[in-house]
Parts: structure tokens; C-alpha cells; sequence
DNA sequence: CACTTTTCCCAAAACGTTTTGGAAAAAGGA
DNA sequence: TCCTTTTTCCAAAACGTTTTGGGAAAAGTG
């Protein structure tokens, strides 16, 4: 329970007042030097039990907590990780995103840590914002979402032996720490389980060229029809935009359909579904009975839809634990190159992929 | 340009050694105290302009930035405000929050502050979030968001003098900081707006009770109607839930078309534009033609839509830019009281407003 | 008892800044 | 020239912790 305390509040516009109390009065109300109060709280060993409690319960009935920012100077570390977003590419959809920042964000206080966020309108400023961070000395390691082929936040961080994870991988030889979803796995699954209902013509409406994340999706989809003996049309793929998914998948569905011998299915990532939809009824095309769909990312839309609309459901969440995790070994010191994770994604059977009619 | 420095990096798994320098070893390269350099850079009238010149000129050079620990520690400041987010609400929705969320982060990294994250699954960790930054002494004052009518982290911060801004209003009568959209105006044009165009059946399809939000929407719905000469018919009003907008806008959408005399008009939180679409769907009605809709917040959704859908358009970038500025001002000691902004709406009139047919 | 070991505690240093309170040198004034 | 003022710099203290390197008392050992 916390105490409300009798505390030194002041109220004469000179701002807040801290009421709590620090280490050296602590150690005054216990006859205890700073030094036995700061190591009977930390359970060192030479410190007897009996003052140990004692001091403990004096911490806790005097709210008192050590200065992060004192403890922070002392040990040399900030206690603190970076990550930067950048909202143009709309990866705030739902609740991907923010799944994983909640398994960051828990996991990060669970280890006493601190988050700080940094937003970024451009690849640019992403960079300025990561730099401020590394080179001002505010973090003691970085998060990297939303990961490109080449990638110079990748080579910035290594050249300096910065600890740093990635949620996702990217092209680069030297080895370092990520935890990425198997794409390449699912889309393989996705396509072979529509092959196996007799789809012949699979579609991919895929993610913006450019970053690693399609580049699986790809793969599996390639290695999925070539397991079902389906032949790979080029013309059966098409890539949209960060900045604008609806509208462009909504034009490349249109696209698809002109083909003379148009899809039965369509795989894709769900953040596309607005303008897939768009597009289908605009060729009176129902969804789930003249296509079958399955998007990658579990959405609202894709449970509330009628038809409820069939997905590939990554664990943003448990990847976002993860990441901190790993995070905090490669800032002991550990070699990053032994944390590579690879997450297997779940398919969730609707009602969008059944066989082709 | 960042200057790469011959750094006394380290590589045996010590994990990521600082290669910058500091205020000591700075100041021996100029043969200058570290008194003097600091103040230097701190443009103190009592350096000469000549010695000024060549201390920063050097720490250019060098790459110097102050430790921010040791400064904070020393200024008795944390730099750092604090911001905690709840996922359940889904106010990720788009465009909106993440808006906000630039807002704020680009000046507060203006003002070389850090902007720390929390994020809780519920109202409980919300608090408890919260109470770590203030009691943890992690932050120098708070931002909030999504806020209720009694909105118990409010009364919380008052009681401690803790610097805080709200994003909304809340029940309370003590004065307190904040930033809000005026939702009561903006559903008041967008009703009259209606009304203009011969509606007399205006519905609203509000946001959940014990927000603040959409009590300021009813008040200019009800104004709105009041202003246009119509009566007020509680069967046309209904409120959907925060965690599963969709589904009971949805719900309420068919519920409002099983009256005798149904709505010509709907206005409601775009949030919620899913759910009405589905339902008007599924009544056969054509958003737009059989039913005028105008959406509070700009969505991509709103945009891409066919027709595409006439919106109240809060400018959210601007708001979490002032929200910051004024926390600012409260954490200098300016009294919180005299910082009290409603921020006007604007109305983009797109294809679902038209007359009734 | 004398000696060694263990237990328990603490003073001082350190982390890297900024601020305080001068002090020396230079310039100005008579 | 002597005194005052201004300019320019700096040593020391302070911020609140944790860590280092003992040291005194108590407990064990012969």
C-alpha cells in the first residue's frame, strides 16, 4: 500500500516538490550509514538479516525509492531503450503493432528499464532520432522495427558496437540479434492449404519492395505453389504501397482481375484488406465465395468482417518479449550473433478460403 | 557531419564502450577548466567571445554532448515526460493517435527532453504506470490521453502538485492544464450542416459513457438539434464500446433502423464507420445515398471509401504540439490554470452528406 | 588466553555534469 | 600612480546513488 506522506509539499508556483525521501535521510532515521541502507536494500550478503528487514521496512513505510537518474550516473548505464516509429508507413494499423509495443513496453519495466519513443515523418529523420539517441548517450540499446533490405540503421549500430535488436532481419553478412516472424512459412502454408482445395490460380498482393518483410512472403509463396505443383505466373503478383495500402491494393486488385485468366485466390498482408474488398465488390465479386482471402495479421476487420475473413496470426506480443529479452543479453555483453529467432506463425481458418466454387 | 573518432572501442564481449568524450577530457584538450567549458557552452556572459569561439568549436570537433545523466542529476531534473497508452481502447485507430503521438515527440525532442512510453492492458496498470513514473521520479510531468469523466489519475496528480497536461477534459473543479478538441462545436456544424439539407432524423451513434469525449459530441448534437428547430428523440441516440467498436456500432446501427421512423443522418466517431457500413450493408441501405454520414476524425477509411466519407477533422499534430508546450510551462511553475485550449474543428464535406432522398 | 576467521558495518571515492563563490588580471577613472 | 570596476577564469561543492577497500567487533579455534 502506498503512505501518504506528511511531506514538504510547496505551493508557491515553484513547481513540484519531490516529497519522497532519499538515501542519506533514510539512513539518518535508521542510525545507518548511506552505505549499509543502499546494500541491505540490494540483499548483499554482508549486511546481517536483522538490519536487512529492518531497513526494508523503513524503505517501505517511507516510500522511499533509490534516484534512477543518481543510480543511472553511478553504474554508468541509462536503464533505458530506444525505439523510433515512423507513422507515414502506417504500421499503427490495429493491433500488430501495438501488440508487439506491449510486449516491449512489460517487458522493459518488468527489468526496471525504461522506453523512450521516438517519432520519425521520414527515413531521415529516423536515423536523426536514432543518433540523438546512441551518440547522446540516452539509451543503453536500440529496437529496430519495420526493417529494409539494406538497411543503414543496421550498419550504423554494428560499426559501433551498439547493442541493438531487430524485429525482423535485413541483408547484412556480420552477425547480430533479431527475432523475426517466418514469413516465408506461412505463406508457404496459406498457399499450399488453398492448393489443396483446388485452387489453381493463387494470387500475392504483397508488401512494398524494398523491406525484408515481403522478400519472405514471396519465398513462401513461391515455395508453396511450387510444393503444390502450380506453376508461378508472374502476372498473378503485385506489390502496394507503405503510404497508401488501401488505395494501391485497391487498384492492383482491379488489375488482377483483367487477366484472362483471373484468381481464385488471393493471398496478401491485411493492412491491404480495405482495398481489396473495394476492389472485389467493384467486379461484383463476393469475398470468401468467388475469392478465397487470406491476409497475413490478425485485424479487427478481419474478425468482424462477414465473411470473417481467414489470417495468418503472428504473436506480436510474446516477439515484443522476446526482443527485450535478447536485448538485455547482447547489452551484457553478450554475442548477438547467438539470438536469432525465428517465430512460427499460426493460420486461423474463416470463412474467406474455401474451395474455389 | 558526424566526425568517425579513432575511439577506444572495445570488442571482447564487454559489450558497446562510449567513445565519446567528456567534459574533463575536453576541457584538458583546451587547457581550460571544466568550469569554464561548461559555461562556455552554455553561452554565459563571463567567457570571452574568443575563448567561447574555440571551446565549441572543438567540441564539434570532438563530438562532446553532455552526459545527460550527470546533467540531470546535477539540474535535478529528469528531461523526460511521461506518457501511458492503453491498447484495449483501440484509439490507435489510423491516423489519429499516432498524429498525436508526432505531435508530441517532435517538440518535446525540441526541447531535448525524452518522451517515455508506458503502455497497460488496463485502467488498473494504467494507474500503476503512471504512479512508477511520478513516484519513481522518471518523468517531470505527465501527458494524458483518453479521458474519462472522473478520471481518477487526474485527481491523483493534483493531489501530489505533480505537472501534468490533459489531452480532453474531465469532471473536476480544481484548475488543471489541458488541450481539447471541441467536439461540441464540431457536432453541432456537422448536425446544423445536416439539418441545412432538409434532414430531420439525425441519429448519433456516440462514443462509451464515462469517457469525456463524447459527452462534449452529445452536447452539440443536441445543441445542433435545438439550433435547427428539431426535437430531440432518445431512440436516435445509442453508444458503442471502446473495446469492440465494430461490432456494437454494428449492432446499434440495425437497432436504429428497426424504428418506426428511422434516421436519414447518422453522426458518430469514425472509429466506429466499420460497424455502420456493415449494418447498412446488410439493411441495404447505401451509405451516402439512403443515409448522410459524417464521421468525427479523418481516417484512411474515411478517404479511400466509396463514397467516400464527410468528416470532422481534428488537428491532432497541432494539439500534441501545444499539449507539450504548456507542460513545459506548468513544469517552469506557471500556474495550470491559465492554460485552458479548446481547439476548433473543421469540417471536410465529402460524398456521404448530401440532402435526404 | 591468543590467534584466526567471520560477521557486520562504514568512510571515502566515483559517476559527469552545473552552480557557487570567489580570485587574478585587465581595463578604466581620478 | 592608485583605486575601482570589469572581464575572464577556476576550485570546490553539490546532485544521490553504488562500489571500493577496509576496520572493528564478534565468533570460532587451538
Amino acid at each position: 500500500m502506498f503512505l501518504e506522506q506528511s511531506g514538504n509539499r510547496i505551493g508557491f508556483g515553484e513547481g513540484f516538490k519531490s516529497m519522497t525521501i532519499n538515501l542519506k535521510q533514510l539512513s539518518k532515521l535508521l542510525n545507518l550509514s548511506p552505505t549499509t541502507v543502499s546494500r541491505a536494500l540490494a540483499d548483499y550478503p554482508d549486511v546481517s538479516a536483522k538490519t536487512r528487514a529492518r531497513v526494508k521496512q523503513m524503505a517501505i513505510q517511507q516510500g522511499y525509492q533509490p534516484n534512477p537518474v543518481a543510480r543511472r550516473l553511478q553504474k554508468g548505464k541509462t536503464e533505458t531503450i530506444g525505439i523510433v516509429i515512423t507513422p507515414e508507413q502506417n504500421y499503427f494499423s490495429d493491433t500488430f503493432f501495438i501488440d508487439l509495443l506491449s510486449g516491449i513496453s512489460n517487458q522493459i519495466t518488468r527489468a526496471g528499464y525504461e522506453l523512450i519513443l521516438g517519432v520519425a515523418s521520414d527515413e531521415e529523420h529516423e536515423m536523426q532520432s536514432m543518433r540523438r539517441m546512441v551518440e547522446g548517450k540516452r539509451v543503453d540499446g536500440m529496437i529496430l522495427t519495420l526493417i529494409r533490405e539494406q538497411d543503414p540503421r543496421v550498419g550504423y549500430l554494428l560499426d559501433r558496437d551498439f547493442p541493438f535488436v531487430l524485429y525482423g532481419r535485413t541483408r547484412e553478412t556480420r552477425p547480430y540479434a533479431f527475432v523475426d516472424m517466418d514469413g516465408k512459412q506461412a505463406f508457404e502454408k496459406a498457399c499450399t492449404y488453398l492448393a489443396g482445395l483446388g485452387h489453381r490460380r493463387i494470387a500475392l498482393l504483397n508488401g512494398e519492395p524494398g523491406f525484408m518483410f515481403p522478400v519472405g512472403c514471396r519465398e513462401g509463396y513461391e515455395s508453396g505453389l511450387f510444393l503444390s505443383g502450380l506453376e508461378l505466373d508472374p502476372d498473378l503478383i503485385r506489390e502496394w504501397k507503405h503510404k497508401d495500402p488501401s488505395q494501391s491494393s485497391y487498384r492492383w486488385t482491379l488489375e488482377l482481375f483483367k487477366n484472362d485468366n483471373p484468381p481464385t485466390a488471393i493471398l496478401f498482408q491485411t493492412e491491404a484488406v480495405n482495398g481489396i474488398f473495394k476492389g472485389l465488390d467493384e467486379l461484383n465479386l463476393q469475398p470468401g465465395k468467388d475469392v478465397a482471402l487470406i491476409g497475413y495479421d490478425d485485424l479487427e476487420i478481419a474478425r468482424i468482417h462477414r465473411p470473417s475473413l481467414s489470417v495468418l496470426r503472428p504473436q506480436a506480443k510474446e516477439a515484443g518479449q522476446r526482443v527485450v529479452n535478447i536485448l538485455m543479453e547482447v547489452i551484457k555483453g553478450e554475442d548477438p550473433g547467438k539470438f536469432q529467432e525465428i517465430h512460427q506463425v499460426e493460420m486461423v481458418i474463416r470463412e474467406t478460403s474455401l474451395p474455389p466454387s
